[in-house]
DNA sequence: CTGTGTGGTTGACTTGGATCAAGCTTGCGC
DNA sequence: GCGCAAGCTTGATCCAAGTCAACCACACAG
């Protein structure tokens, strides 16, 4: 990489990572916006940030004042019990946003965690509520992400309440496959970003126990694993799975 | 009851369900206003009705057209798999907000249930956006609302994926008092208003188990238990239970 | 190309909580 | 006051997932 640039590059380096540029417009914060408001939108995320593989977005107990939008790479959050027990509470891709837990005390409430090198947007808080008290639209999108976040929730306790194991992971597995095809991704032959122990930590199993099920799927002709490699070969086999039996 | 009242004892009676006569005001959504913010809430606030016990708020898959604030009682939000399985995702008190989820897709995705006779203020939502644009608190008041909802949330995941049925129970305990608390009632001698069924299903139990451990509780002086009425004796042994030992 | 470390798989066994079953308590309608 | 239903408790047994342990598959540093 150069360290000088012309001026004709740097533009074009502001414009491709500006909201009214980015090819996930749609799937984040700026859903619904018309051009003047966009470009409103534009002003305020302008912090952007490269985060490696690894490395902390943000931890638990830091000062929260702004929320961040994936722009590429992957994420996972998770929680700490004082006992030194944690959880993976969630695993975040290009277009959703992270930091919505900090709102409410000021402060985090987990931690953000790459999963592999990254870019965000960080969109400082104040200023998105400022902007939304002026834009009904954004304001009511915002509303809809976090109520959506609450639902996402929801269903995780529903997971974590009432199925089994082999369940559990079929329901991950769909998920993940939904989210990669709103992305434009495959929806049938992706790789995992995140380690066994991780999926279980999240699905609330032991990584044996994650293993085993990806074993079993695989000799049940459902999908296909090699190490992070998934292919799913029967979608409609791994729904059936998924409610199949109650606990 | 009569049927007639006088001028008098009608206004009272408007004055008395007011958020600004509420004495939930400091619990609920007005936390924060000014007099004259408080008004403008109050004109809004202005459907109230009563849920008898047992009896449906809104059903999932019903429209969402407003948020709910309870003024008096308790309630149940419960999600339903398509394969009849269905768990508890929460239990709401007076002072608390009911609906958030059904932000995202315009439809409610679970249950409310009252578990006993209750009260609440219907809150249109579009008219709560629309104050909110205008009244910066309320704005940033509801934000943490939805924001303490997700975290709270976590805190669930995390119950039911790291905690083992005990430190469960005695992580509910201790949630329940202390929300009894932040209302005035005592924090060591309650009613449940849920059955050993429901508070199974919200902590990912069988009801058995969650009578077994209300009687291990009792047997090793944490608690005294008759039916539904509860004595906490020993705070700090309950916290101990809850976080004792990794799964 | 070789050693080392991280992550993944598989097997043997153990166990916490589910399941099944019986009996008890409380409250309500008649 | 009696009968019945809903909810709670307790015991015996079972099984899904956890634990412990050995081994395999890469990736990468030297």
């Amino acid at each position: 990489m150069t360290q000088e640039k012309s001026t004709q590059e740097i533009s074009l380096a502001v414009i491709k990572t500006a909201c009214s540029n980015c090819n996930l417009r749609e799937l984040c914060l700026p859903l619904g916006l018309s051009e003047v408001e966009l470009d409103r939108l534009d002003d305020l995320v302008s912090t952007r940030r490269r985060v490696k593989r690894g490395e902390y977005l943000y931890r638990a107990g830091a000062e929260f004042d702004a929320i961040f939008a994936i722009r590429s790479g992957f994420f996972k959050t998770d929680v700490l019990l004082e006992d030194g027990r944690d959880q993976v509470t969630g695993f975040q891709m290009a277009g959703e946003l992270l930091g919505l837990d900090g709102i409410s005390s000021e402060h985090h409430t987990c931690n953000a965690i790459a999963l592999e090198d990254s870019e965000i947007c960080s969109i400082p808080f104040s200023q998105l509520e400022s902007l939304s008290r002026e834009i009904h639209t954004l304001q009511h999108h915002f509303h809809k992400v976090m109520s959506r976040e609450i639902v996402r929730d929801h269903g995780v306790m529903m997971l974590l309440g009432t199925m089994r194991a082999e369940e559990r992971l079929a329901a991950f597995l769909l998920n993940l496959s939904q989210r990669f095809t709103a992305r434009g991704y495959s929806h049938a032959d992706f790789f995992l970003r995140m380690t066994r122990e991780e999926i279980g930590s999240y699905l609330g199993l032991k990584l044996e126990t994650v293993s085993r099920a990806f074993s079993r799927f695989q000799e049940e002709g459902h999908i296909a694993v090699q190490q992070k490699h998934i292919r799913i070969l029967n979608v409609a086999g791994l729904k059936a799975l998924m409610n199949h039996q109650p606990i």
